[in-house]
DNA sequence: ATGCAGCGCCGCAATTTTGCAGTTGTGTAA
DNA sequence: TTACACAACTGCAAAATTGCGGCGCTGCAT
């Protein structure tokens, strides 16, 4: 059998991915403002409570949204001193990755988001505390790293990561405000690396 | 919406079928001895442990049995003191239903009692759980009747109403054994009544 | 303007489910 | 015989779910 997931934790993920669909769902048939919490979760065949032990918000549920999260093995390979932006740039889209979940295949995200843009704003909230959890791990990396002491000494890592963190998440930024007008996944990979390489070719010019 | 039952009480109910429809459903294919409660609970979706949660035994779940109880319509109208007889016997008939659970119509009870005869004797197990439960009340519908205290000058008022209920309950009993050989639905009730007719006229020849 | 109903959301206690580490009994292979 | 796997079943603590009362806000009828 299937053995990776324990019993509990297949369940929950189930319990979520009801949640989120129902959420989707509803939404698209009536708009986002003509569904409630209660529907959703008799929908989902859960408690009106327990769509809060879920979601924060309904539109957290709308969209799918979790608190981002590092894989450990992510962790481990991460190495502040070779290839710091392309690292971070990697660890940002991973951890964002991340606040979305399920299969993205047969997830209604992508359609609910561009049938409704008031949802828009609140994945750039999530990307707030993507930046925030990839600040922590740059600001360790760097606190432990000899490469850094030099800077360190003019300035707290936590102000060095932050500005890293900013700069390595400028291509995302980028790329979900193109993703307004391209909201398909291609789109937002195509924007993503077009991104990247506009950012490649500015910092040489900066400097 | 039908809010007859909380949303706990539903899912209960679903857990508990679940169960016995998982565990009737093994056992018809494969036999009781080669059926685990691991792959009952597994079928039914739920852990190892709640199986245990919903039955003491393997074969409470392949039978569908439950403790046996009674409904309160049931208590108020009994009458100690007007056709004690009838009363019994339909008290008994009621109280067993209460132990078979769910839905007969979809319920694989039948053909597992007929197929696994070494199941019978559980069913049996249980009408003495249903006797005691009877014996309770008519013991106290008796001790607060006046019309029963000269006898209960005689005997225990537990000891009156053991004998009330044997005799009320010598026809399920007769129809229990009968139904080995005819276990349909219609050939118990078929069963149920003949017995019935034949205590009728035996009692009066008795005394 | 004022009340009032509806909805999002939270805290808390009761109930249920799960995981885990047993104990016991039974068949089976060495 | 001994050893050992396996399955029924239990106790207990952690986690998940539910019900419920309550808070704050918003829109809407009076």
């Amino acid at each position: 059998m299937s053995q990776l997931l324990s019993l509990r934790d297949r369940k929950r993920t189930e319990t979520w991915a009801a949640l989120h669909n129902a959420a989707a769902r509803l939404t698209l048939e009536n708009g986002p403002d003509r569904v409630t919490t209660e529907a959703i979760a008799a929908q989902a065949n859960v408690s009106a409570r327990t769509f809060f032990n879920y979601f924060s918000t309904k539109e957290d549920a709308i969209l799918g949204l979790q608190d981002p999260s590092i894989d450990d093995t992510w962790l481990e390979a991460f190495d502040v001193d070779a290839n710091l932006l392309d690292q971070v740039s990697r660890l940002l889209v991973n951890v964002v990755h991340s606040t979305e979940g399920g299969a993205d295949g047969d997830s209604l995200r992508m359609e609910v988001v561009q049938r409704f843009p008031q949802l828009r704003q609140r994945r750039f909230g999530y990307f707030l505390k993507v930046e925030q959890l990839v600040r922590d791990v740059v600001t360790e990396g760097i606190t432990a790293s000899a490469k850094w002491v030099d800077v360190a000494q003019h300035h707290r890592a936590e102000d060095i990561s932050r500005m890293i963190v900013l700069i390595a998440g400028a291509p995302m930024r980028y790329a979900m405000q193109e993703s307004a007008h391209a909201p398909t996944l291609d789109n937002q990979f195509a924007a993503l690396s077009t991104a990247n390489a506009l950012l490649r070719e500015v910092l040489p010019e900066i400097q």
